[in-house]
DNA sequence: GGAAATTGGTTCAACATTAATCCAATTCCA
DNA sequence: TGGAATTGGATTAATGTTGAACCAATTTCC
């Protein structure tokens, strides 16, 4: 059972998230970015280069080019040359950017709580504990 | 907490998925089908329609259109006009097309599987139960 | 019965993504 | 030290995806 378990598992993860990512589409999109550059801004903090950001991400780097001129031209993200290493891009947060990013990430917290919302709160902290496990 | 936490759920989520999927790409394609045309045979059983596709899958119609006629191309799947409606095209796996089916989901579940064994059996029970109580 | 609205599927042109390739800065190591 | 290998990022040409519009079959409802 364990192997056909685990990609009916995955599947219906799946599914889940699709269907969450879809139904706030359009607000996020309302918001000025589009849902792949929320993704990008949300993990800037976290990794502040494009070679981090595509790794963690699983994006190729091409992408992350066009997604960081566009989200820089919006006016969301600042860059600027590291002074370690003339290569790298240190990226970082405009307020308008973070706040464009919070407004997103609420929208998709609002979406994926309404699917959490049948868990107990305690069986949200268990999900949240297994999926940091698999992490 | 809880808007935040959704949201963290959520991208940890993403991540995880986002991580097997692209683990397992190459392994997918060498099958001889693309990973989002192996989701689509993976559903074909449960919604044989591609209207009821588009919507399971929450990909637009044109792009299953697409799909199926690659699938059914590569003799994976066979398409009827439904007597009932006709303008319904039943879809279903051929047996190559079943075969190469599983032998996809079983790579989708070995990887995911490796993650999934961080966790001991109550725990994946756990999480699936926790995932269909949500879906 | 039959005109209007809806639904299943396709087409095509517009748009988004990415593999392959490149350049420049850095690191490795003989 | 200095040439080879590696890494960060950009470009472009090719490929993949999809919104808008379409046709045909079906359903609705007067």
């Amino acid at each position: 059972m364990a192997k056909i378990d685990a990609a009916r598992i995955w599947s219906l993860n799946h599914r889940l998230l699709m269907a969450v990512i879809s139904s706030v589409a359009s607000d996020i999109t309302a918001l000025g970015l589009e849902t792949k550059e929320l993704f990008v801004l949300a993990e800037v903090d976290a990794h502040p280069y494009p070679a981090e950001l595509a790794a963690s991400l699983c994006i190729p780097k091409p992408s992350v080019t066009l997604y960081v001129k566009r989200l820089e031209a919006a006016g969301f993200l600042r860059r600027e040359i590291d002074t370690e290493d003339l290569r790298r891009h240190r990226l970082q947060l405009t307020p308008a950017g973070r706040k464009v990013m919070q407004q997103g990430t609420a929208l998709l917290s609002e979406a994926f709580g309404e699917k959490l919302g049948r868990l107990s709160a305690a069986q949200q902290a268990e999900l949240r504990a297994l999926l940091e496990k698999m992490s």
